[in-house]
DNA sequence: ATGTCC
């Protein structure tokens, strides 16, 4: 039989774990059990990694023993989640589906869980559902709030008339191609003077000041995915909205982006620094949160509410370069973040709660829910229901993966679409097409609860990134 | 969502 030679692999492939025990063994092997075969040596092995233990005081065996028993005791404990969940409401439970409802049962078991709620266009993600609402007791989970931090919706209303926008098609169209930049990376070369990049935190956050060049230069950018930037018309539905306009309809502007690469990595390194402070069950452990008290803690807070208000700032640029293009002024702006955290009250004490698609929909408080680019988006007002944590959809969710939509959608059939409803397109994969959506009305019935719709929005021209290069 | 693992 030809000599046994211990090596890392071996020792891996056995069961033993990753890190310094692996270099102990292979010495203590190659020095005292030279003449054993493979067989003996793993028996000897599996019994010490069964039980180190019994052997901290063996003669040979006993290094070996000291490292597994030490990687053992050392190893952070895995924090327990709580017996039983707190109470957590759905909203258009038939048409979400079972991986989202199972992702919000785990965060409801978190330890730090004060209640939650699962939007109607409620899909599954990566942590917390695309969709889910969770209210946490001093402590912030970073995919609570998800890799785009700030991902908002910026309406503004223009005062022009809807004939402006239909006499002037070709020049509203050639504004929006040429002065919109979409795609992973994205720059913007001039036009980009804005007082968020004067912010301390880009100074006094280490991360945040690596990340400031990268920064400065995507500001007023729009990425990938299903950002877009789009002309469209305007109807003010109810004299008694609040909303200081007129009823009427009129040329409108609405963007959907975030934070870019600055946001998506503050989110990753921050879940990755909580994942090391606060290890949780295999199937929660994307959930893991930072206390608030904490310098991490603090840290990511104002890291997240930096990337929110860079966000803003690039939706602002981004509006006021089209608008100003087409000879127009702002009559309103409706915003809000979709993906963020905020310090709120519920049943009457402080907690933060995290939406991660879902829109802040707090007594009298207006935001924007797009329908897809041939439906029609709203202006809705919040009715400050708690049990739906004072949230709404975020739109109209998926309900094709993308992977789905790219086998079953044919170009064809998004062009027909659009002629059918009259809407110009640039850019935009299958991936984004209408049908790969759910009905935003049948999402917006199922959450008359938590939301009056005040406006609608009709896309006209709609400008989102040219399709990956796995598309036609 | 992000130049999709610093």
């Amino acid at each position: 039989m030809a000599k046994f030679k211990i090596n890392g692999k071996w020792l891996l492939g056995i069961g033993y774990p990753q890190g310094p025990v692996i270099s102990v063994a292979m010495s203590v092997i190659n020095t005292n059990y030279k003449h054993s075969t493979e067989d003996e040596v793993r028996e000897l092995l599996l019994q010490v990694l069964a039980a180190p233990q019994d052997y901290l005081e063996h003669a040979l065996l006993d290094k070996i023993a000291v490292k597994l028993y030490q990687e053992e005791v050392e190893k952070p404990a895995i924090i327990p989640l709580k017996e039983e969940a707190v109470p957590y409401t759905v909203y258009g439970a038939s048409f979400i589906d079972e991986g989202a409802v199972k992702q919000m049962t785990g965060a409801v078991h978190l330890p730090v869980a004060v209640a939650g709620a699962l939007m109607p266009d409620a899909h599954q993600g990566y942590g917390l559902p695309i969709g889910g609402v969770l209210a946490t007791e001093n402590a912030v989970i970073p995919y609570g709030v998800g890799v785009d931090i700030g991902c908002r919706m910026c309406l503004s209303i223009i005062d022009l008339p809807e004939t402006v926008l239909t006499g002037q098609y070709d020049k509203f169209k050639k504004e929006l191609e040429s002065k919109t930049v979409f795609g992973a990376g994205g720059i913007l070369k001039a036009d980009k003077d804005d007082a968020v990049l004067d912010r301390k935190e880009f100074e006094e956050i280490p991360l945040l000041k690596r990340l400031k060049d990268k920064a400065v230069m995507q500001l007023g950018t729009s990425g990938s995915g299903n950002h877009f930037v789009e002309w469209g018309i305007v109807e003010v539905l109810d004299v008694e909205n609040k909303l200081d306009l007129p009823p009427g309809r009129y040329v409108a502007l609405l963007s959907h982006s975030g934070s870019r690469g600055m946001g998506a990595q503050v989110a990753n390194e921050y879940t990755k620094l909580a994942r090391e402070l606060c290890p949780l069950p295999q199937h929660v452990q994307h959930l893991a949160y930072l206390d608030l008290n904490s310098e991490a803690g603090q840290e990511y807070w104002l890291a997240m509410n930096l990337a929110g208000d860079y966000a803003s700032a690039c939706h602002h640029l981004i509006h006021k370069r089209l608008i100003k293009a087409v000879g127009g002024n702002i009559l309103l702006r409706v915003e809000n973040h979709h993906n963020f955290a905020w310090k709120e009250r519920y049943e009457g004490k402080d907690v933060i709660v995290h939406r991660k698609g879902a829109t802040p929909a707090g007594e009298g408080v207006l935001g924007v829910i797009p329908g897809s680019m041939t439906a029609p988006g709203f202006i809705v007002r919040g009715r400050g229901y708690e049990q739906g944590l004072n949230s709404a959809s975020h739109g109209a969710g998926r309900q094709m993966s993308r992977s789905k939509a790219l086998k079953s959608i044919t170009g064809h059939d998004l062009r027909a679409v659009l002629k059918e409803h009259g809407v110009t397109l640039i850019g935009g994969g299958l991936d984004e097409a209408p049908m790969a959506y759910k009905d935003i009305n049948t999402v917006m019935a199922a959450q008359q609860e938590l939301v009056d719709i005040i406006g609608r929005f009709t896309p006209k021209i709609v400008r989102m990134a040219d399709p990956g290069p796995s598309e036609d």
